[in-house]
RNA sequence: GCGCCUGUAGCUCAGCUGGAUAGAGUAACUGGCUUCGAACCAGUUGGUCGGGGGUUCGAAUCCCUCCAGGCGCACCA
């Protein structure tokens, strides 16, 4: 509807400027809007006021040109100037009657457009470390990136969903060894675990495992694998990181290569398909999952280096290879290859996201936690600096997630094991009450998870009013049978002017309103618009149902109203589909 | 100290990218089930849009500045 009186406009202009009245060269974008009161119509035009200046005329003078100047259309019911000079259109009730039929007939595809016309997109998010189970603040990058993903579909675009899996670097060699340790507990070593390994209790179950599948292969007594190793925090000048770093050391000289890959791997895949599951549950399906250390074994990490260095970004200093990300911005130069001669994770970045842009995806999409925010002008300065455009890449951050339970706060922290794990989450409250909290909010505000009112089955709930509302339709035309009755979409069409009283017209309106929600809520990569539009869209209905019956006698009004249900049905369905929330039959 | 995000009703938040009288939920109070599901509806109360400047026909929205909170500022990822 929007873009119908979008073109209506643009005809009106035209006509004018074939008139004279105003200069060819004038041109400004139209913006139609919705009127923000009914008794201003349904749709309106500020053009007059954006165009009274370059035409050297008053709004409202200009307005009447413009509207004097519409085509014809039966879109259009009255046409009316007000306030400084806006131009409202009120839209005929035949053509919100008419609605009802095309969302019926259009289904599931209600809401979709080919705004993006199929161009390839490439989101990636969540990419947690798989050093441990996903905990809630990770939750809410999944339900935003899928929900994102979602939307960017559903207007057209190719989508592709990504988790760039880090199992490379220090924090991996750390997991590796905690498992070891925890493992070698199990062969009967009584040992120190360090300060800074991974302390979860998940850590003890997959070192179980090992332990059942390997026996003592891996094996070494505890005296062999601590001599020599620099003490920890807490130990008269003890150092925790090379602590660590000298247990890790000792894992890899005592084991071999071949065996701490076997203990590695234990580690890595047994969190790994955690996480895959936790997600699949949670409605989290992804089209690729990107390993990091294949980057390096197929040598893009030093294309990407080639690259920079032929282009003289990186130099050397102290040893190191460095980045000049202060020609971007940045507020100091990054390291890329360590004195040691190991690559960075930032030099890992850098190639992935080349290796992005090489397989085709010329719009990309990072979901990252806000903590990351620093990165962005480095990541982006390395784009450009390897001759890209650093605007194909958007970088979303995603703001904490905070629970309160019984008006408490809870704290959270990976290392120290003691976090909420999604799982627990969903398991405390429901995947649909997960989903929906997370994305109710825009991603740059702070969330706050209030699992108390997540958990509540009762109309405190935001998700139960939009989901009973679903239900509440289907409970009707269940009792439609009851009562002997059927659903006549025939006769529905030929009675469609029966559907003129205040709440029929209003409930039109809202669900007329979908498409725009859509499209405005995946091009700003705002999927919070939905629920709230879900929520007026479920409240329309309520009132709706508060006000009239629909099962009555009058057999044209009662399919003419019950075809106006099903079709607000629909819309909540594609809503609910869009945010991953079930639309349930009853509850 | 520097950078990013946030500040709107008692509380939790929207506000369509500069538009008309700033809106919802929740809390508080009032009313509505012999009815297609009351997990619902209707109504009342509640505001210096953090403060101060500026830009213009017009500012919660854009610019500057100050205040408050969160998060970052690694040869970790």
């Amino acid at each position: 509807m929007k873009a119908q009186i979008k073109q209506l406009v643009s005809d009106a202009l035209n006509n004018l400027k074939s008139a004279n009245i105003l200069a060819d060269d004038v041109s400004v974008e139209i913006v139609i809007e919705r009127a923000r009161d009914k008794s201003l119509g349904d749709f309106a035009c500020n053009i007059a006021m954006r165009l009274a200046k370059v035409a050297k005329s008053k709004p409202r003078e200009l307005a009447e040109k413009i509207v004097e100047h519409l085509p014809e259309s039966n879109l259009i019911d009255r046409v009316e100037i007000a306030g400084p000079g806006f131009i409202n259109f009120s839209v005929a009730q035949t053509a919100y009657q008419s609605l009802i039929s095309d969302i019926l007939s259009a289904g599931e595809a209600y809401g979709k457009s080919n705004y993006g016309q199929k161009e390839k997109v490439q989101i990636e998010f969540v990419s947690a470390n798989p050093t441990g189970p996903l905990h809630v603040g990770h939750g809410r990058g999944a339900a935003y990136g899928a929900v994102v993903a979602n939307l960017l579909n559903a207007v057209g675009y190719d989508v592709s969903k990504e988790y760039y899996v880090n199992d490379a670097g220090r924090q991996m060699d750390i997991l590796a060894a905690s498992v070891w340790l925890r493992y070698l507990v199990l062969c009967g070593e009584t040992i120190v675990f360090p300060s800074n390994g991974y302390k979860g209790e998940y850590i003890v179950d997959i070192a179980n495992t090992l332990f059942t599948q390997h026996s003592n292969e891996f094996h070494k007594s505890w005296n062999e694998v601590i001599a020599d190793v620099p003490a920890d925090e807490g130990i008269d000048g003890g150092d925790k990181e090379a602590h660590i770093d000298g247990l890790i050391n000792k894992a890899k000289s005592l084991l071999g290569h071949a065996h701490y890959r076997s203990v590695f791997g234990a580690g890595l895949n047994s969190i790994l398909t955690d996480i895959r599951e936790d997600l699949a549950e949670f409605g989290v399906v992804f089209d690729e999952w990107f390993s990091e250390r294949s980057l390096m074994e197929s040598n893009d990490v030093t294309k990407a280096m080639t690259k920079l260095t032929d282009n003289n970004y990186l130099y050397e200093k102290d040893g190191a290879q460095w980045f000049r990300s202060t020609d971007f911005g940045d507020e100091k130069d990054r390291v890329v290859m360590r004195d040691n001669g190991q690559t960075t994770y930032f030099a890992s970045d850098i190639a992935y996201h080349l290796n992005k842009f090489e397989r085709g995806f010329n719009k990309c999409l990072d979901i990252w936690g806000a903590d990351h925010h620093g990165y962005v002008s480095r990541v982006k300065g390395s784009i450009k600096a390897m001759g890209k455009d650093p605007e194909a890449l958007d970088v979303l951050l995603v703001q904490f997630a905070v629970l309160y339970k019984n008006g408490q706060k809870m704290q959270m922290s990976t290392r120290s094991g003691e976090f909420v794990t999604l799982r627990e989450l969903r398991e405390d409250v429901g995947n649909d009450a997960a989903r929906f909290f997370y994305v109710m909010r825009k991603c740059e505000q702070h969330l706050d998870f209030d699992l108390d009112l997540a958990k509540s089955k009762s109309n405190e709930n935001p998700v139960y009013y939009i989901q009973y509302a679903h239900a509440r339709i289907c409970s009707v035309l269940r009792e439609l049978e009851e009562k002997g009755f059927s659903y006549d979409a025939a006769i529905a069409e030929k009675s469609l002017d029966k559907l003129s009283n205040e709440h029929e017209q209003a409930l039109l309106g809202v669900m007329s309103r979908f498409p725009e929600i859509v499209e405005s809520s995946a091009i700003n990569y705002e999927p919070h618009q939905v629920p709230h539009y879900l929520r007026e869209l479920a409240n329309n209905f309520h009132t709706y149902y508060n006000a009239h019956k629909f099962i009555v006698e009058d057999e044209s009004l009662r399919n003419a109203r019950l075809h106006l249900i099903c079709g607000a049905r629909q819309v909540l369905r594609n809503g609910l589909a869009l945010i991953g929330v079930s639309a349930p039959e009853a509850m």
